[in-house]
DNA sequence: GAATTCCGCGCAACCGATTGAAGAAAAAAC
DNA sequence: GTTTTTTCTTCAATCGGTTGCGCGGAATTC
C-alpha cells in the first residue's frame, strides 16, 4: 500500500483523460460518453481499482464509520450488542470501529478522542462502571457527534439511550423467587453510580413491597465489580455471618454463579436450600448444574436498536432536520431454570 | 461534526497567522517563536482542537488503524484474540477496526475490500470455515497490505501466521484419555479445509498409533459446523448406532458440550461411561457439571503475538526493509477436569 | 451563414492537514 | 550604512478524490 496505490489519476493518465472524467465515468454520470465510461470501467476492473475512502471521507466530512466503545469484549452481552450493531451497520453501508475501555475511565477518554479524531459519524457507548466523569462525552456531543448510550447510561446527558427494562426485569426475578416460596431474598446489587444497578435494586425492593415482605437493607449487599470472585467471597461472608436467607438475586449472571459455587462448596443444595437467579442470561448459564435462572436481555436487540437510533439521528442531522433524543427500552424476559424452580 | 469542525485554519484566522505556523507550533517545531507557540497551544486547548486524522492519513498514506476480521465475536476465543490485539495496538498508537464475517466467505470478501478502502495499515484475519477461496486475500497482499493470519490459516498464502499447536494439543488430549484408561476414543473432527481441523485430527491419530491403538476411520466423525446442536445430534447418532466407545475428543468445546448433553440425556455417566475432552478451553467449560477437560489455547496470547508480528512487518516495510513472513506457534496446554478424570 | 443549443470533457478549488523552500523582518557583523 | 546572518513566518504543492463552471466543437435551428 505504502507505495503502490492505484488511483484515479493513474487511470486518467493511462487513458489520456482527466481525473474528473474518470471520477464521473465511475459513477455513471450522464455527462460522460458511453465509450469513455466503458474504457474507464474496464481499466478499473483490470487494475482492481479501489477508491480511497479516506479521501472521500475528508471531502464529504463523512466517514461511514460508526464507533462503539464497550467496557469488555470477552463478555456475551457486549459481544452480542456488537454483532447487532454490525448487522445494522453493514446493511446501511457503514463500518464499525470498536474500542474497549477495559472498565477504565481513562481509557474511555482516550477512546472517545480517538473516535472523534477519526471522525466517526456517530458513537455508541456503554460506560465503565468506574466513574461519573462525563466531560469527554459532553465534549464530543458539543462537537456535534451523534451519541447513543446503551445499557450503562447516564441521566445527565441529553442523548438517545437504549436500555433493558432493568426495573421490570429485577421485579420479575424477585417476584419469581417469591412465588417459588422464598421469604428471605438476598440481593447482590450492582454499582450505584450506574442506573442499571439502581434500577435493578429498585425492582427488587418494589417486588418485596408488593408482596408485603419487609425490605431489609442488610440483605442488599453491593457487588460493584460483579465478577465471579466477588460473588463467591460475598456469598461466603453471608453464609459465615449466619444471615438468614433462602434465595439470592444477583445483579448479573457471573455474580450469581460465584454465589452458587460458594453455596455448593458450603454444602448447600440449589435450589432446595437456596434458590438463585441472575441477570443477563449468559450463554453459559443454561449449561450449568443446575442451570441458572436469569433475566434475558437480548444484546443483539439492544445493538440493533441502538444502531438504528444512531443512524436515524445521523440522517436527520445530515438533512438539517431536528432530532430529539429518545430512550428506547428493550424488553427483558424471565428465564426459569433449575436454580430457582420447585422450591418445596 | 458535520458543520462545526474546528480546524487549524480557524486557529490561524483567530490569531492572524498562517495555518502552516499553527501546524508547526502544535508540534513544537524549533522554527516557531515561543510566543506564537504559547498562543497557539492556549487557543487549541481552549477550543478543544482535535486534529482530523483522516487528513493526516491521507497525507501520510498511513492510517494507524489495524483491521481484524473474525468469523464470530460472540465467542470466547475470538473475543480474547481481539482483546489481545487491542492491547498491543493501543500501546503502539494504533486503532482497531473490526469486521465480523459471520462465517460467510461473501462477507469476508466485502470486509476485506472495506478494510482496504479505509486503508488499514495491516490486516489480521481468521478465515471462515466455509470456503477455500483466497483471491481476495491474495489481492490485498498484492496491493502491499501486510497480512497476518491467525488460528484458521491457509498454507497457500505466503504471509505470517499465528497458530496454536493444534497437533500437539490434540495429541495431548488423546494421550490423556488413553492414560485414563480409554480404549475406544471417538473424534468429532473439524472442517477438513482448515489446517486446524486436519492438524487436530492428525494429532489424535498420531497419539493412537504411538500407544498401539488401531485407528478406526469410522470413529472419526466430521462436525464441520462445530456448534452445540451438531455435537448433540452427532452424539445421539453415535449412541443409537451402537458404536462402541468410551471417550470423546471433540474438535472444540461447544461440540464437546453438545456431546456431553446428549450422553447425559441418554443416561450415560460422565466420566464413568464416557470421558469427554474438548479443545479451546472456553470460559464456561470450567463451570459445567462435570467441568469439561480441554486444551487451552490462549486467545489473548495469539492476539498479542499476531498484532506484534503485523506491526513488525508494517514497520519493516515503512523503512523499506525486507520482511520475511514467519509462522509463530503459541503453545497449548492440557487442562484436566472432571469430564475426563478418574476413569475406573 | 449566423446564432443557438447540446454534448463531452477539463480546469481548478476544495476537504484538513504537512512540509520544503522562499521570503521578510530583525539582529549582528563589517 | 550596507551586507550578512539569523529568526520567524508564509507560500504553495501534496495526499486522492469530488464538483461547479466554463470551454470548444458538433449538431440543430432560423
Amino acid at each position: 500500500m505504502r507505495k503502490g496505490q492505484y488511483t484515479m489519476q493513474d487511470i486518467a493518465n493511462e487513458l489520456g483523460i482527466s481525473k474528473s472524467t474518470v471520477s464521473r465515468a465511475l459513477k455513471n454520470h450522464p455527462d460522460i460518453s458511453q465509450d469513455t465510461k466503458d474504457a474507464v470501467h474496464k481499466l478499473a476492473k483490470e487494475k482492481d481499482y479501489q477508491p480511497n475512502s479516506l479521501a472521500l471521507s475528508l471531502r464529504h466530512n463523512k466517514s461511514f464509520v460508526l464507533g462503539i466503545i464497550v467496557p469488555e469484549i470477552v463478555h456475551d452481552f457486549f459481544a452480542n450488542v456488537i454483532s447487532g450493531v454490525q448487522k445494522v451497520a453493514y446493511n446501511e453501508g457503514y463500518n464499525v470501529m470498536i474500542c474497549i475501555s477495559n472498565e477504565s475511565t481513562e481509557q474511555e477518554i482516550v477512546d472517545t478522542k480517538a473516535m472523534f479524531s477519526s471522525r466517526v459519524d456517530g458513537l455508541l457507548i456503554s460506560r465503565t462502571k468506574e466513574s461519573n466523569d462525563l466531560s469527554h462525552l459532553k465534549s464530543i456531543v458539543n462537537k456535534g457527534v451523534p451519541l447513543v448510550m446503551f445499557d450503562r447510561v447516564s441521566e445527565e446527558l441529553d442523548v438517545s439511550k437504549v436500555i433493558t427494562d432493568d426495573f421490570q426485569g429485577a421485579y420479575m426475578a424477585t417476584e419469581h423467587l417469591i412465588k417459588q416460596g422464598c421469604k428471605n431474598i438476598i440481593h447482590l446489587s450492582g454499582p450505584d453510580n450506574l442506573a442499571i444497578g439502581r434500577d435493578r435494586k429498585s425492582g427488587y425492593i418494589a417486588a418485596l413491597k408488593d408482596y408485603k415482605i419487609a425490605v431489609d437493607e442488610s440483605k442488599i449487599i453491593p457487588c460493584p465489580k460483579g465478577d465471579l470472585e466477588e460473588g463467591k467471597t460475598t456469598m461466603f461472608d453471608i453464609i459465615d455471618s449466619n444471615t438468614e436467607f433462602d434465595a439470592v438475586f444477583a445483579n448479573n449472571d457471573v455474580t450469581a454463579i460465584g454465589a452458587m459455587n460458594a453455596a455448593k462448596e458450603k454444602g448447600l443444595s440449589i435450589p432446595n436450600d437456596v434458590s438463585v437467579i441472575g441477570f443477563g442470561d449468559w450463554r453459559l448459564s443454561q449449561l450449568l448444574d443446575p442451570p441458572l435462572s436469569s433475566i434475558e436481555q437480548s444484546g443483539v436487540d439492544i445493538g440493533i436498536t441502538a444502531a438504528k437510533l444512531l443512524l436515524e439521528q445521523i440522517r436527520a442531522e445530515e438533512k438539517d432536520e431536528d432530532f430529539t433524543p429518545r430512550t428506547e427500552v428493550v424488553e427483558s424476559h424471565l428465564i426459569q431454570r433449575g436454580s430457582s424452580l420447585q422450591k418445596k
